[in-house]
DNA sequence: TCCCCGTCAATTTTT
DNA sequence: TTGACGGGGA
């Protein structure tokens, strides 16, 4: 390949001469710990894989002597691409992977000392919260009152910080279940370890206790690994952060690349301290900004930049507008009455981008809540606009796919208890509760996994003996097919299951609608076990890799929740639903305070720096939410925009309809109270005059949506009325009249 | 074994 | 309003 580059020798190297002054110091900085912030934008991908290819081509590593930790597969993937792009040729043999898919790769190597075997199994959600159900009811726990999903959550939050049931502060063993969570964690990691088995928590917390437990196995991975590359370092928990700074600690080149303003997974375990401390943490470190940000115009970058400058605990950059063409419209805010009149706004700006020629795929609507998307998709459907909601039920997660999984688990590992109950009466064979109940008592009474509980009660005149035939015939099929295995091969073997359990049949026999592709799914499977080289890395990819399909064909309009949305861009972006309650969310705000306010605002600045061209942010008087109408007043981020910067309009010039309630009154139509149209353009500046119309307390005003009410208090423009039907709500002044 | 009905809750999600 | 879930009855 090309010679390294000396500082001060001739020209560098194409791939650094590409990069801008501080893109080139975050790839050339390679001694010692390297904190990157990467402001939205600013071609952190590019740095990160330029680094990684950097090092490869001045020799300062071999390929497989540089870990490099992403979150996701797709960045795992985009990051192997590229660094292939780059050096012009395929790698191999790389440690480029999730942290999950790592982590599951050394523990492998060193299972046996955790009582693990190197196949073990990992656990999706699903079996996680089977399992630990399980557990519970065999403690006694009444299941009602303590749902298993609050206790897995606990748990989870344990492992994100590294706590072993040994480890857990007698402060924090929480009232869950009577004073029982830690017990019951105990009791979930014994039986986790019993079905030789990982939940996704474990792989990080197994591997870190093992690295700082033995010394012998650490000094090999810091013989190993001579460079640490860290995606996305704002959103690591407690056990990656160990776990990488164990492995820093031979060679202390860890290079982290991160944003602190872009932290948003607090609520699944990430710490933003980790990030914020990194100075601290890693003695000696340097830290590169990256502030050119080549995406936006500058008025979004501007809103952006205001709106995120009120949060305290940050490190601090600004973004600068980097491309040339950086002028542009400034980000709308549209007021509207209502959330339907919000879907007709956003649905009516959508046809006029599409007629002036923008690509629906370039077109988002990022929602901060699911449930948010079903208006957008009915008012889309309505417009044929075509569109695709992210973020839906993965492949993997379908019952067909699982099942079958299930299938090829309990064939390969003997021990999987919860795969052999899962299709044990799958398709129905007539063994049911009685049966299972004798195989669960045998595999307790004897400590033995249930299928060996299961061979053992085929010997016996214990079941009837139709169930005994039949449990004996599954028995005989699951030897049989993993005897075939390594002769006939994986994917035979695979098709031969399905078919010869009377799985395919079972479905074939359904005469629902959705039968036919579940079929289709099945067949998918199988094609895609072809892919792997055994069925043991067919079940770790599927256990780890676990990709959305994409069966995106043709342009369409992306819809998706802000989470989702982080690391894409789009020229136009819209941004509904800004509300006080829905965003920032109340359920936030009431839980973690300040804190989690400020992870809110963190969102909503992802949410604008998703915008190349043009942001459209709105926000509705009413919304239907769980089936009734609720006011709602406009979000407090709404007003953290920097005024020049933003435009504020009404909706579109449609005028609500009158509610029902008012004709029922029989009044005379001049004499009906006239719903304010909210025109185009009425907002642009500001509310102001309107605000002299204040209502004083015990005024009789008259709503919309709610009908007659008594001003209770007034907040500045916001009215807390207790109507006459609707109770107490809080509501703008300007969508109330005097009455 | 299946289906119907009452109850209850209801962000954000990757691996 | 929707959906998931569990209990009870056919």
């Amino acid at each position: 390949m090309s010679a390294p580059s000396s500082p001060g020798a001739a020209p560098p190297p194409e791939y650094l001469a590409r990069l801008n002054p501080e893109q080139r110091a975050a790839v050339e900085t390679l001694d010692g710990p390297l904190l990157v912030l990467a402001g939205a934008g600013t071609g952190k991908t590019r740095v990160l894989t330029t680094r990684f290819a950097h090092l490869l081509m001045t020799g300062r590593a071999q390929p497989h002597q540089v870990l490099a930790v992403t979150f996701t597969n797709k960045a795992a993937r985009e990051m192997r691409e590229r660094l292939g792009a780059i050096l012009n040729r395929p790698v191999e043999g790389l440690w480029l992977g999730t942290f999950h898919a790592l982590a599951a790769r050394m523990l492998r190597r060193h299972a046996e000392l955790v009582g693990l075997t190197s196949s073990f199994t990992i656990l999706d959600t699903d079996d996680q919260t089977r399992l630990l159900k399980q557990v519970m009811e065999a403690e006694g726990v009444d299941l009602k009152r303590w749902p298993p999903n609050g206790l897995m959550g606990i748990i989870q939050r344990w492992k994100d910080r590294g706590l072993t049931p040994d480890r857990i502060p007698a402060a924090e063993t929480s009232d869950y279940a009577n004073n029982r969570a830690e017990k019951l964690y105990a009791a979930y990691q014994a039986r986790l370890i019993a079905l030789n088995a990982c939940d996704f928590g474990d792989l990080l917390l197994h591997i870190t206790e093992i690295l700082r437990t033995n010394t012998e196995v650490l000094a090999s991975y810091h013989r190993l690994f001579r460079y640490i590359l860290v995606d996305e370092y704002q959103d690591t928990n407690l056990v990656q952060y160990l776990w990488l700074r164990l492995l820093a600690q031979g060679h202390k080149n860890i290079c982290c690349v991160g944003d602190d303003d872009q932290s948003i997974y607090s609520w699944r375990g990430a710490e933003i301290e980790n990030i914020l401390r990194f100075e601290r943490d890693f003695p000696g470190a340097q830290v590169v900004r990256l502030e050119s940000n080549y995406r936006s115009t500058r008025p979004i970058l501007a809103a952006a930049a205001g709106l995120i400058a009120r949060n305290e605990g940050r490190l601090g950059k600004t973004l600068r507008p980097g491309r040339a063409d950086a002028s542009g419209e400034r980000v709308r805010v549209v007021s509207l009455w209502d959330s339907e009149e919000e879907a007709r706004m956003v649905g009516a700006r959508i046809e006029e981008a599409r007629r002036d020629g923008v690509s629906l795929g370039e077109i988002a609507i990022l929602v901060r809540a699911g449930f948010q998307t079903r208006a957008f998709e009915e008012r889309l459907i309505t417009l044929a606009i075509p569109y695709r909601v992210f973020g839906g039920a993965k492949f993997y997660e379908r019952a067909e796919i699982r099942d079958a999984i299930a299938y090829f688990r309990a064939m390969s590992q003997p021990a999987d208890d919860l795969a052999f109950e899962r299709i044990v009466n799958t398709p129905k064979r007539g063994l049911g509760d009685t049966a299972m109940a004798a195989m669960h008592k045998l595999a307790r009474e004897q400590q033995m996994p249930l299928r060996v509980a299961a061979e053992r009660l085929c010997q016996t005149d214990a079941l009837r003996p139709r169930p005994r035939a039949a449990l004996r015939e599954l028995l005989e099929n699951l030897s049989r097919w993993n005897a075939g295995l390594e002769k006939e091969g994986h994917v035979v073997i695979a098709a031969q299951v399905l078919e010869e359990s009377g799985y395919i049949d079972m479905w074939k026999a359904d005469r629902s609608i959705e039968s036919a592709g579940r079929l289709d799914n099945l067949k998918e499977l199988v094609r895609a076990m072809g892919d792997f080289a055994t069925l043991g890395a067919f079940l770790e990819h599927i256990a780890l890799v676990m990709e959305n399909d994409d069966n995106s064909e043709g342009e369409k309009v992306s819809l998706m929740t802000l989470h989702a949305a982080k690391g894409l861009e789009f020229d136009m972006v819209f941004l509904p639903g800004w509300e006080e309650g829905l965003f920032p969310s109340q359920r936030s705000l009431d839980e973690g305070g300040a804190k989690s306010l400020e992870e809110e605002r963190r969102l909503a600045y992802v949410g604008i720096t998703r915008a190349r061209r043009h942001c459209v942010i709105s926000h509705a008087a009413n919304r239907r939410i769980y089936g009734n109408w609720v006011s709602s007043i406009p979000s407090r981020f709404l007003d953290e925009l920097p005024e020049g910067e933003v435009l504020r309009e009404g909706g579109v010039t449609q005028q609500p309809r009158m509610p029902s309630s008012v004709f029922a009154a029989g009044l005379p139509l001049s004499s009906q109270r006239r719903p304010r149209v909210i025109e185009a353009g009425a907002w642009e500046v500001d509310q102001r005059p309107e605000r002299e119309k204040a209502f004083a307390r015990g005024t009789r005003v008259f709503h919309q949506k709610f009908g007659y009410g008594r001003v209770l208090a007034v907040d500045d423009d916001k009215l807390e009325i207790e109507f006459e039907k609707a109770g107490v709500k809080r509501v703008l002044d300007r969508f109330v009249e005097p009455a």
